[in-house]
DNA sequence: TAAACATTGTTATTTAATTAACAGTGAAAT
DNA sequence: ATTTCACTGTTAATTAAATAACAATGTTTA
C-alpha cells in the first residue's frame, strides 16, 4: 500500500460518504461509474483510486458497497481512533463542533480551548470547553493528536506553537494565517476568502 | 494573460491577504522569499506566480506591495464587484455571513435564503434574510451571482437546480453532497470531514 | 570603482495527477 | 452454447504543477 497519492486519500474519504449513503438506501453495489457520477468524476479515476487500495471485485456488478466501506476504513482509520480538539471556540469553532459531535466514531472533538472567561469551563456545543493554559495537560491526558485552529488570525502563530510543544500531530487551520510548522506535523489549510474568490475570478472568466 | 493555473489563483489570493498585512504594516516593499515563507512555499514558486502575471520589478529591493496588490486585484476582482448569496443560513451560514460581512469591498454578501419561517424576513449577522421562494427574484434584482450552499446535505441537489435557473454563475458547496452541474457553472466544492480525514490519515502515516 | 553578493525572470527538468487505451472476463442475450 | 455486451484492472500517454538551474542585473562592500 506504503505511498497513496494525496487526492487519492481525498477521494477516498468523499467515496466512503456515498457509500455509507448507498448502504442507507440499501443498495448493495455500486458501479465505478455510479461512483464517477455521484463526484463529478471519471470512472476511469474511481477505478484507479480503488485499484490503489488494493480492492478489487470478480463481480461484474459493481463494487460491493460493504466491503468497500471496509477496505477504504482500513486505510483512513486507525484501529481505536483519533481525537481532536478545537481552539477557539467562536462561531465557526462552535458551528464546527456542533456538526461533527457524533458523526464520526472514529474521528471525535474530544475538548475545545479558548481564552474567553465567558467560555471556558463550560461545555459548549455538546464539548466541554477549557482555558487554554490547560492545553498542555488535555492534550495528553485525552490523546489529542489533531487540532483545529478556529482563533483569531493574529494567535494562529503562538496557539500553534503551544499545540506542538503539547505533542500535537496534526493541524487543520482555518484561520486565514498560514502557519510554519516541524516537517513531523502535518499540516493543512484552508481558506474560504479564497475559496471564494477562486470563484469569482472563474465566474468572471467565464463571462469573457 | 489568458490561462492562469488553478493553483495560482489560489496562491494569489493568499499573497494578497498577506501583502495586505505588510501594508498595514508599514512595509513597502516584500521579497520572494519572504512571501514564501509566510506561505511555506518555495521563493521560486512565488516567483513564478508572479511572472504569469505580468507584474515585475526592476529594483533588487523586493515587490513593490501596492503595485503587487493592485496587480492581483486587476486579476481576482471584477470591475464592480461580485454579489454572493448563503443558502442555509444555520449554524456555519451564520459564521460565514458574520465572518465576511464588510471584509471585502469587492465581494459582498447580499442576501441569504432560508426556509425556516423562523429565519426568514429578518436581518441575521447583519444580512437580510429571505425566504427561499424568492431566491430567484432576489437573486435578479440584486445581481447575485455567487451560490454559497449551507443547506442540510439531502437539499443541496434540489437548491441546486433552483440557483441556477435564477442564472446563478459559481457556487461554493459546503455540504456533504457532490453537485452535478452544467459546465457554464463554476463549482468550487469543499468538505470539511474529508480534510480532517486527510489530517487523520497522515497523522496515522508518520506514526508508522 | 571593482568584486562579491543578492535577487529576479525565465526556460528546462522533474514529479504528480489525470486521462486514454485496451486486454480480460463475467453476465446477459440469442 | 456462443456471441455480444458491460465492466473492471492495469499499463501507457498526456497534462498539470512544482522544482531546479541559471543568466541577467541592480545593490552592497571592500
Ligand atoms: N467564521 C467563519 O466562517 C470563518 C471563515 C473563514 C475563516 N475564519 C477564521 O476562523 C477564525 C475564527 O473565526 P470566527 O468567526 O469563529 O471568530 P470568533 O471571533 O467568533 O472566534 C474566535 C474565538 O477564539 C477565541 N480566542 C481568541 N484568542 C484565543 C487564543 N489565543 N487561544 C484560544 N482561543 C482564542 C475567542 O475567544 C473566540 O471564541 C478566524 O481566524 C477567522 O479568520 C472564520
Ligand atoms: N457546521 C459545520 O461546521 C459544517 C461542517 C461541514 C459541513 N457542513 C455542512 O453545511 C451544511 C449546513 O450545516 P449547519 O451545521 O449549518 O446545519 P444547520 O442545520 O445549522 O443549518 C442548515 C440551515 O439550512 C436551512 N434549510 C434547510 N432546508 C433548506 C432549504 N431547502 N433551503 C434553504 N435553507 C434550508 C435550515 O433552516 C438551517 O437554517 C450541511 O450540509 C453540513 O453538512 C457544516
Amino acid at each position: 500500500m506504503s505511498k497513496l497519492p494525496e487526492k487519492t486519500i481525498g477521494r477516498l474519504s468523499e467515496y466512503r460518504r456515498t457509500l455509507l449513503n448507498c448502504l442507507a438506501n440499501g443498495k448493495t453495489h455500486v458501479f465505478s461509474h455510479d461512483l464517477a457520477n455521484l463526484h463529478n468524476i471519471t470512472a476511469v479515476q474511481v477505478r484507479r483510486d480503488i485499484m490503489l487500495i488494493g480492492y478489487s471485485t470478480t463481480l461484474k456488478k459493481g463494487y460491493d458497497v460493504k466491503a468497500l466501506i471496509d477496505v477504504i476504513g482500513n486505510i483512513i482509520d486507525t484501529k481505536d481512533g483519533l481525537n481532536a480538539a478545537i481552539i477557539g471556540i467562536g462561531n465557526l469553532g462552535r458551528a464546527i463542533t456542533a456538526y461533527f459531535n457524533g458523526k464520526r466514531t472514529r474521528l471525535k472533538i474530544a475538548a475545545t480551548f479558548d481564552t474567553d472567561p465567558e467560555k471556558t469551563n463550560r461545555v459548549i456545543s455538546g464539548v466541554k470547553c477549557y482555558p487554554i493554559s490547560e492545553m498542555g495537560r488535555i492534550i495528553k491526558e485525552q490523546d489529542i493528536s489533531i487540532g483545529i485552529l478556529t482563533v483569531p488570525p493574529e494567535d494562529a502563530a503562538a496557539v500553534t506553537e503551544t499545540l506542538i510543544m503539547a505533542g500535537i500531530k496534526g493541524i487543520l487551520n482555518y484561520t486565514s494565517t498560514s502557519l510554519n510548522v516541524s516537517p513531523n506535523v502535518y499540516l493543512e489549510e484552508y481558506d474560504m476568502i479564497t475559496s471564494l474568490e477562486k470563484v469569482a475570478y472563474f465566474v468572471k472568466e467565464k463571462n469573457e
